[in-house]
DNA sequence: CTGAAAGCGCTTACAG
DNA sequence: CTGAAAGCGCTTACAG
């Protein structure tokens, strides 16, 4: 592999120091009183040889990457890929440049990461924290490096996070069915202790609770091969249900290959609401309804954070939370309730008509 | 910022050779005969402090970055997306790191991408290129550094490409709306040069060719806006059609936004094909047949074939394109046409008609 | 078997 | 206004 050319190669082709042409490089060359003669003619020559600087020296020198690392939980999720898209675009225009992996939630995956991204020196950290990795966040903030969480993130720690209000949101579902005329309804979520999930269910339970009504929960691990068939045996199970909610995007898809599966109709049967709206949502039939993130303020607000922070290294760190609010967009699977059902069961529930297909 | 420990203090703090540690850590113990005694006395230290070494540094000295940099059209496509999860996870177990980004298939965004990922010098680089960039990529190869092409080529680039039987994969599903009965069979594709499009957009014709038939195109332009409107005008003038086949998962997206809007009925309306598989297709109603791509092999044969050059960077070059078969998965989007309209869906298949949401 | 030293390509305090 | 030199944290040829 030929050697690419160094400063100090141009230095010796131009007859001039290589102190001048870092100079230039790095648009420093008023403020260090290089002729504007020498400029130019530096500058001309590096654009005809077509010269790029070595990142690699230039870090190792400065102890700065112009690198933000990135957790999300999985790259190929609607929401998480969306926020990427545009922390990448903002944080370019500020001279950053974004490396992202995914943890798909696993404590293990998350840790390799942050030594990955330590190894190579990056200087800020965006992060959607998988359970069980408080102490490499505090190392992280011990080091006075910058970090900011968003999506879920731990109260214990005094981190910058970003976060919506799951809360309101899952309320919201919940509050939008009742006033649509549904009487039970049922919650599908993820069996996680992580904030964003406990408090979209503290959502469901108090705004049940709110208007007395009974809830009925199914807990899902976290990336469960069987998904669709608990979602299905919970509705077998429970027959009463009108209607449900389920926390995540992809409980919800699972949620309605179950539907699928059963032959039920929605919402005549079985009235749909997820968390997390997708670019598909319109599309299904019927079109879902869902609680919505606002994804491009989240990530405006991720970016402009960490900039803050990056700006001003030394600066007094405190606890500092930002919550966004929720927009339920209200599509055909949460239609108001029809009262004339035709036939038996409780509360208008009509049996499975159609055989899954196989 | 605390400074981290170097290779240096932690030499000093135990009185041994920066040297010793640098082979210890670079498991080259045993070869450059580093006493036992000695190794385990630097291991234990450095397991207890936690000790990582600064890989800027040693990038810098070995002009080595162990980094992949990794080229997409959108990371938040279902097919990139997979992709580069089976990419990211083969190259770990070689020591690589992969860092990979979207061009949106924009001609300078490519190049930017490319001289930001030289800058930090990239190791190798898997790239699905955008047009334009044949420049670009013959400097990489100038300079020796080796580089994968996927997806599409450059055929007069003499690059290793891992490709699939983009022609067949067409004419496969063009052939299978023909034998369950359809007989005016359109295509819509984006107006592109590139390989993957051309070779598919031959397929088609191909095979309507071989059967006497008419074709009937409609091409838009890439990432274009009005693409529903455009299919939906399409489907309009073009009332003949009884069955449309999408060359990209994002046109099928448009087109059943199109053929909602329109209130026609799949199959018994309009039979759809689409190309690339996607998580949903088979969620709606009717689930949706596709000419899917071996992902996983796809993402195999790009990091061995990187890895491979990786290896032996002097060893010459040539021209080498691997071209993978593709799978037609039969839904019911393309079910046997039947010439009487049928009163329910076939196969107990259960067609919820909701109006378009205004 | 072990260690001192040079050098990867930058930046920047310092001396002229 | 300009340039020589030190140093960021590694690796490795070389001398002992």
């Amino acid at each position: 592999m030929k050697r690419k050319p160094s400063i100090h190669d141009i230095a010796r082709e131009l007859d001039v120091s290589a102190t001048a042409i870092s100079f230039v490089l790095n648009g420093k060359a008023k403020e260090k009183r290089v002729s504007e003669e020498l400029e130019k003619k530096i500058l001309d020559y590096i654009h005809k040889v077509g010269f790029s600087p070595n990142l690699i020296a230039k870090s190792l020198r400065t102890g700065k990457s112009n690198i933000i690392g990135m957790l999300v939980e999985d790259i190929s999720d609607p929401f998480f890929s969306s926020i990427t898209r545009w922390v990448e675009t903002r944080a370019f225009e500020h001279g950053y440049k974004v490396f992202f992996s995914s943890t798909e939630n696993e404590t293990e995956k998350a840790k390799s990461l942050i030594r990955i991204f330590r190894e190579r020196q990056v200087d800020g950290y965006i992060i959607a924290p998988t359970p069980g990795i408080e102490a490499e966040i505090r190392s992280l903030m011990d080091d006075h490096i910058p970090v900011v969480l968003f999506d879920r993130h731990f109260p214990q720690l005094p981190t910058i996070n970003v976060l919506i209000d799951n809360y309101q949101g899952a309320y919201d579902a919940v509050d939008h069915l009742r006033v649509n005329g549904y009487k039970n309804i049922g919650l599908v979520t993820l069996d996680s202790k992580q904030t964003q999930m406990t408090d979209r269910l503290k959502g469901y339970t108090e705004a049940i609770k709110a208007n007395k009504g009974k809830g009925c929960v199914l807990k899902i691990p976290f990336a469960h091969r069987e998904a669709v068939k608990r979602i299905s045996d919970f509705l077998t199970v429970n027959k009463g249900l009108d209607a449900v909610v389920f926390l995540t995007n992809y409980l919800a898809i699972s949620g309605l290959e179950a539907i699928a599966a059963l032959g039920l109709s929605v919402p005549e049967d079985l009235a749909i609401v997820g968390f997390d709206d997708n670019t598909h949502f319109s599309l299904f039939s019927p079109s879902i309804t869902a609680v919505a993130q606002p994804v491009e303020e989240i990530a405006g607000q991720v970016i402009l954070q960490l900039i803050d922070r990056l700006r001003k290294p030394e600066a007094k760190t405190g606890k500092k939370t930002i919550v966004l609010p929720t927009q339920l967009i209200v599509r055909n699977s949460s239609g108001r309730k029809v009262k004339t059902k035709p036939v038996a069961g409780p509360k208008g529930f009509t049996t499975v008509k159609t055989k899954p297909i196989p």
